[in-house]
DNA sequence: GCCAACGTTGGC
DNA sequence: GCCAACGTTGGC
């Protein structure tokens, strides 16, 4: 099992959007970058993966969710309306791929920037390098067992 | 193949 | 809203 974190912003779809979906799974749509669309196209089923907020206030890791679909075309890329439209993608080439994500759990309270970044352990995590803007990355296990620990108890 | 211009991401 | 960092595009 490999681990994973995946970001959203949660005024576009929040991780409490994702517990009102239906089976409190969604398609995870929408990315437009390779190599996290390369990131994606290697989950597998059952893979767990830290869902982060960002662009909020604060930026936070909020929970877990499990991936059960790999990679499939991402239809709104071809999809002219869709705000993921990319006139370079066709049938034969959709270029573009997305998984299905269940949520595993809503953090009991949100662990943000400021506080991974004060994790030694977390240190070498992409989201916390410099300039970091790749919306899905892999992250170590020992890493996704540390944030979920640090979600379990109180600062 | 280089690189300037541009658009986007995302923290602050 | 600002802006740094980055990815993409397109002229040459």
């Amino acid at each position: 099992m490999n681990y994973w974190l995946i970001k959203s912003e949660p005024s576009s779809f929040s991780i409490q959007d994702l517990a009102k979906a239906p089976k409190k799974t969604t398609c995870w749509d929408g990315v437009r970058n390779y190599q996290a669309r390369n990131f994606m196209q290697s989950m597998k089923k059952g893979d767990r993966c830290i869902y982060y907020h960002s662009n909020a206030a604060p930026p936070a890791a909020v929970g877990v969710a499990e991936v059960v679909k790999e990679a499939y075309p991402d239809h709104s890329a071809l999809d002219p309306t869709s705000h993921y439209h990319d006139p370079k993608a066709t049938d034969e080439k959709p270029i573009w791929a997305m998984v299905d994500v269940k949520l595993v759990s809503v953090f009991p309270r949100e662990i943000s920037l400021e506080e991974l970044r004060g994790v030694k352990a977390l240190a070498g995590m992409e989201l916390l390098r410099k300039g970091s803007r790749l919306s899905v990355m892999p992250i170590t296990a020992a890493e996704f067992r540390t944030i979920e620990k640090l979600a379990a108890k109180t600062p």
